[in-house]
DNA sequence: CCATATTATGCAATCGTTTGCAATTATGAT
DNA sequence: ATCATAATTGCAAACGATTGCATAATATGG
């Protein structure tokens, strides 16, 4: 490893001088700078960021915390944060906790040694807690709020997205719509819940809690609550499922495979977040879309504006929109004159 | 930030013997020990790993560089290594090329500031040259060879892949076999292609430059490829595609929807690579799958023994087997009886 | 040409650990 | 007790950078 001091030596100056042409180039002279320079690209100097950091306690590093990489939305989240950070040359811990609040603790722990300027975080449902761990580090919340006093949050217009979706089977004709929602203890399935319940009341239709099954956010939630909810006598079974995250959905359509129940003729689904998989199965499912990369990005984004400015980092809130796509998983209810079906929105 | 010092203070000793008591507990009585570490748990320690490893040269830190962070295949590699590092308790240092060679050199130049212990890449084709930034850095690579001297690499069995999967078309019946290969200055592509010719060789089937195509292994570049393919005259047009990868089966299976073609009546279609997409889909995608997970816990393991053991990381190569798993977009070409259909494997 | 202001460099302390070596204390055999 | 030996502990110097302060070099102005 080559140091400052190599290339102070080769320069003929001190090890300061050379620090300096390095990060404060406008403090030293022209021509020893050039110099400097010089014989810095002839031994391929590189700092060392962990001397660096620890000298100037600061270290031009971010934590990413998300709870799993292997949901494309996480993914995409994470590509979002990964390239606002390199934009500003920051380089990014990152950290999947596999909704484990236990494997949040561990990483929290870990990143809390390396000195993170920054934390971004989709929060388990104990990471009020877990967030205790690292009490004075700039921290945004993403997709969620784990209700931490003084953190921001960015987060997509959960409510409204499930507004939108739920009036949509409603303007079909359903009346018996089923929810499957996440854990209770996560903001995003809260929210999407409060909104299917606000769109139900609006339109008369009475709160049925046998619809309403919660899933642990992963396929196999999604297909045991789809099998239950499907398998209702007859009179109770709903026309209608609105679920509430992608993994759930993907479940929930195998499930109805498995019964052999036609999409969308005797079962209107619609999902919560898009994907490749959403949108090019058959028949191509109607979603609530989120703009899962601009959620990362931006919220990578805010949390180094405060960081540059050195504010004392409002706690603001911050809402995307999503959009509505129709697509083919959505239609009237048995028992509908079919020419409905016609005047279905287009995205 | 509490420091050494601090604990040290509280537990009336010396900071070097808290050092001790943390990192050789051995090297401590039993008594001072405890009350080091009632003090140390008391303020809530945790040690500074920038320090540490400022001092101990050596950061219990690796990097990994994947190409696409999108495409379930490297998420999963990535969640691979990820796993494995954890439970050895290293971090990682997570970038993405996005296929660009210069931001590898860009990844490989920040890493570097960060002393890792080793580097797990899936090397770009500029990789060989970009490598020779980290000359000394215990590296292996995942998926693909960049065939730089003296690097352990971890993929899997393309060539016997890629035989598989175009015996199983010819054994159906099929003469035109066209395939969308990678880019050609990537191993993967070159090694699956090479199966691909060697079986049509020991087949007697001629080859044909105008059935094989290549792309940037993007969902795009498939699309246009298959389209490029299946619009050939009816004579020459493939009645079965073996795809490179799985982003551009993807496109592929688009372009083929695109323009009206059944799957597998009229077109049999092999991808190399399962997904859930693949796995779903309707028809759902005859695949060769590759142990994508156990690759990079895999590829980790071996980098972290090879480090502990402080061994001079002997140039391995170590090939995983894949499988082939028959599904539904195979079958025999038009005008063959369809009684053959039956004999299909199953996986 | 000298006093003074300005600019460019160097010295040395520091960030929080680890570790070789020396000093101290405990242990046990005589 | 006494002394050799072993087990604990502390001192102080690193690791590679940054930075306040002092100093040297140069420029400015009268």
């Amino acid at each position: 490893m080559v140091s400052l001091d190599d290339v102070a030596k080769l320069a003929q100056v001190s090890p300061a001088t050379v620090s300096r042409a390095l990060s404060r180039p406008e403090m030293v002279a022209e021509a020893t700078r050039e110099r400097i320079l010089q014989a810095a690209r002839e031994l391929g100097y590189q700092p060392n960021q962990l001397a660096r950091s620890l000298r100037r306690r600061s270290s031009r590093t971010l934590g990413l915390i998300i709870t799993d990489i292997l949901n494309p939305f996480h993914a995409t989240l994470a590509k979002g944060v990964q390239d606002a950070a390199e934009k500003h040359n920051y380089t990014v811990f990152l950290f999947n906790t596999d909704e484990d609040p236990e494997k949040e603790q561990r990483a929290l722990n870990a990143l809390r040694g390396h000195l993170p300027q920054g934390l971004l975080i989709v929060p388990t449902p104990k990471a009020k807690e877990n967030l205790k761990l690292v009490p004075k580090l700039p921290t945004v919340e993403l997709d969620r709020s784990s209700g931490t006093p003084g953190v921001r949050t960015v987060m997509v217009d959960n409510v409204g997205g499930a507004r939108t979706a739920v009036q949509h089977l409603i303007e079909l004709g359903h009346r018996r719509i089923g929810m499957i929602v996440g854990r209770l203890d996560i903001s995003t399935a809260v929210e999407r819940h409060l909104g299917y319940r606000e769109t139900l009341a609006t339109a008369g239709i009475p709160y049925s809690e046998k619809l309403v099954l919660p899933g642990n956010h992963r396929e196999e939630d999604g297909r045991k609550a789809a099998l239950a909810l499907l398998t209702l006598p007859p009179e109770e079974r709903p026309t209608a499922l609105f679920v509430g995250n992608n993994e759930m959905t993907v479940g929930a359509v195998l499930a109805v495979r498995e019964l052999g129940i036609r999409i969308p003729q005797e079962l209107s689904i619609v999902g919560f977040d898009d994907s490749r998989w959403a949108a090019t199965m058959h028949p191509a499912l109607t979603v609530v879309a989120q703009p899962t990369y601009e959620l990362g990005f931006l919220a990578c984004e805010t949390l180094l504006s405060s960081l540059s400015r050195g504010q004392p980092a409002l706690p603001t809130s911050i809402r995307l929109d999503v959009s509505f796509i129709v697509r083919e998983s959505t239609a009237p209810p048995d028992g509908f004159t079919n020419g409905l079906k016609q005047q279905r929105r287009k995205p």
